[in-house]
DNA sequence: CGGATATTTGACTACACTCAAACTCCGTGG
DNA sequence: CCACGGAGTTTGAGTGTAGTCAAATATCCG
């Protein structure tokens, strides 16, 4: 199939010049706390995360943080396109990256960009109108999509996944402080909604419960 | 300039076939407070408001409203690539939008979706790390650029616009209560950095101190 | 003028924050 | 092997910012 392009400054998101040299897949792989800034992008380099988990950061002049969104394996990071994303990448565990160019990228970047649209219009609908309580909630219901093993037993199912990130992350996450995160997390673990013996093991046990505490089901 | 896909499906943001039946350019009026759902984007339609202004909202099924943005002319809406946006556009004001295909929106998808995702990062940053005062101040500082006119006086310049959004259509895209807004508002107004004698009519006066007041600056 | 809607202002409350201390979990080195 | 130290987490007590509830005021429009 042909496809004709009527403006070759258009250029971003648009499907990679046959002749133009190929930027080639390269790996790159991050210890925990490693940062990769993505304020550079021309719309030429998009990252896939293969392993690991990352966050994307923003600070504000005075220090304060911003997690924007945690990313789990197969989903791609970095569109900046036009301008700078003002974003950072922090490794919240080992983690290994695929820097794409364009013509590698190209094909998964539409269904990419809109689920990361989505993703952080559904964010600003926590932190604008959800209680401490649900946010938490609703972020181990995202966790457990995004790391989660589902694991069968004789009476019902659990999901078992990881929690990379700290409660200090998952605070500057969820808008809250670290206490407060301790704190859901405790009350959820009383209500028999998930357990852990770890503080970085987290087990769901009644995920409807956890939807529900949620608010994302009546 | 020529480009070859490789893949028919990669479809959504793809440069329109050459061959395919363009969806023309239709225009849309709105009155106030009309509803426009952008759920069934299926990455064929594109909105651009030409004129007025359009929320992007988004409803908890309880009935709590989250507004993920506030759109001035010029700007485009309604990627919704790949399944559901969830989102709705309500109309602030008198508004007309164009609709758009794919192949007429094309040349300017990449930009506009770029923007979209880069302020949705920003309004992370205000709901989940600034004071009231200061997501106030921020939303000032947003709305003078999307719909305010210079106007230069002998001593200094100030920035005049017309607020669109009521105190509470502020309050659910600041993720507070418009008593809180009304509050914030009054506080700028006695410090001198805004003034307005009607409600929905705002004077920036000292546009510095308004964006330190917005954690813009240190 | 009257009635509806939006805004302002006040008094009180509560949810989440701050500050502080204790505890757990590790890895390291004596 | 145990002691030590550091980082992360938990828990508690008290505080403060923004929310709630309520009433007064302003604005708009027929």
């Amino acid at each position: 199939m042909l496809f004709l392009a009527q403006d070759a400054d258009i250029a971003p998101l648009m499907p990679p010049a046959t002749g133009a040299a190929a930027i080639p897949i390269t790996s790159i792989s991050l210890k925990p706390r490693e940062t990769l800034p993505l304020g550079t992008g021309n719309g030429e380099l998009f990252y896939l995360l293969t392993e690991g988990c990352i966050a994307l950061t923003r600070y504000m002049c005075d220090g304060r943080r911003q997690i924007c969104d945690i990313i789990g394996p197969g989903r791609m990071f970095g569109f900046a396109i036009q301008g700078e994303s003002q974003c950072m990448a922090e490794s919240m565990t080992y983690s290994t990256i695929e820097r794409h160019g364009r013509r590698t990228a190209w094909a998964s970047l539409p269904d990419e960009v809109g689920r990361m649209l989505n993703r952080q219009q559904s964010h600003a609908l926590l932190l604008g109108r959800k209680t401490a309580t649900e946010r938490v909630a609703t972020a181990l219901v995202d966790l457990a999509d995004q790391f989660g093993r589902r694991v069968k037993y004789t009476r019902g199912r659990h999901v078992d996944f990881p929690l990379f990130p700290t409660r200090s992350d998952l605070a500057d996450w969820l808008g809250l402080t670290l206490e407060t995160v301790s704190r859901c997390l405790h009350r959820l673990r009383r209500q028999r909604v998930i357990e852990f013996t770890r503080p970085e093991l987290i087990r769901i046990l009644d995920f409807e419960e956890l939807e529900r505490a949620a608010g994302l089901r009546a």
